[in-house]
DNA sequence: TGTACATCAGTGAACGCGCGTTCACTGATGTAC
DNA sequence: TGTACATCAGTGAACGCGCGTTCACTGATGTAC
């Protein structure tokens, strides 16, 4: 059958890219083999390395890939608030710290879900979560200053980021601390989010 | 030159669990193997199941262990302030949300280290992390009620509680963040520190 | 446009290494008398 | 208290499996003329 067009070579790429994207968030990068994966692609594992250099640099496309969407992500839910920056903030914090969002990380946040995989890999891993941390920063604050000019509040930026950089802090470990229990005990991994999600809408 | 004493079997058996400790902190539950593991312990890898039924099982002794450390030390932080919740409740987040704290994992908090492991192993360690989680929660919903008595404030319990679980949440959020990023962007990782624990303060 | 050849994406077997686990062995400890 | 024997913690080699990576092969695509 092969070979295929360049076009077709494309679209396998992602494929790989979107079955690790949820592998990985799911099982951690040590957590699902590269078999598995080009088999859950739809091909078999010999041709990966047509792709991608290693194992390592699949993990470095994902990330990316994962700060990408969600930082648009983000920017889609401003697009669907124009006049209303506390809609649009309000509407963030019910996606990110919710049940559903906790239960299936495979299409999540790449922040909260490959973090500890982030901070234990090099250089490379690291400078795609400084991105992905300076996008949702950057974005958040915006929306804050935004809140504030339509309400009529006085706010600095310098203290607009520090707001933002607290509330997304917040809305990671919220979610992180829910799923660590999220079988073992639902009762307060509910009450996790219910809490923070309320509180982080009140700032 | 064995056999030895059980006093020393239960010594060699917690320098396993220490070891192990700052190993799966520092490098993930798959990052480190038995044998180094049990090197950096000071003896052979052979003899490792004379102590545990499997690798799992010393990660829920590890689990464990942190929890009872983590939840040891900020009682001892309570005991520093006896006349002032303020002043332990800022220690902590101090204690907390601090570079020292974020680049020693090896020697903190167990929930914040150990939190992707959690979520993805089995019942046994989600309910070590429930128990982990409780604890923290109670004894933060404790000292938030001594503030405010000591401060003539007005505070129900389920409000104090409320406020708790936000606050842990933003801790454990900012530590991670901040590690995420730790090597290749110091002054982002500094300023979510800074930021964080400025605010967690006000709280 | 058509033809001949080079390229190369996917296949599936194979390699090699690491790691969790097992095992025979040793000799000091613990115990029964 | 002393002696003889059973126990068992640590040793280090070995096993076996999984996984990341490599490779020869195939045949359709892409390209040069």
């Amino acid at each position: 059958m092969p070979r295929i067009t360049q076009e077709q070579k494309q679209l396998n790429r992602g494929k790989i890219v979107d079955a690790a994207g949820a592998g990985f968030r799911l099982r951690g990068f040590d957590g699902i083999g590269i078999e598995e994966l080009m088999k859950s692609a739809g091909m078999t594992h010999g041709g990966f390395y047509n792709h991608f250099a290693s194992k390592d640099d699949l993990a470095l496309e994902v990330l990316h890939q994962g700060f990408t969407d969600s930082l648009g992500a983000l920017d889609a839910i401003r697009e669907a608030h124009p006049r209303s920056a506390r809609a649009a903030l309000d509407d963030m914090v019910d996606e990110y710290v919710n049940a559903e969002h906790r239960d299936h990380p495979e299409i999540g946040c790449a922040s909260a879900a490959l973090v500890a995989d982030a901070g234990r890999h090099g250089a490379a891993a690291q400078a795609e979560y400084r991105r992905g941390l300076d996008g949702y920063f950057a974005t958040i604050t915006d929306m804050l200053l935004d809140r504030a000019r339509q309400s009529g509040t006085a706010l600095t930026p310098a203290e607009a980021r520090e707001r933002a950089i607290a509330l997304f802090s917040q809305m990671v470990g919220a979610l992180i601390l829910s799923r660590a229990i999220a079988d073992a005990a639902p009762d307060l991994s509910d009450e996790v989010l219910t809490v923070n999600r309320r509180r982080l809408k009140k700032l």
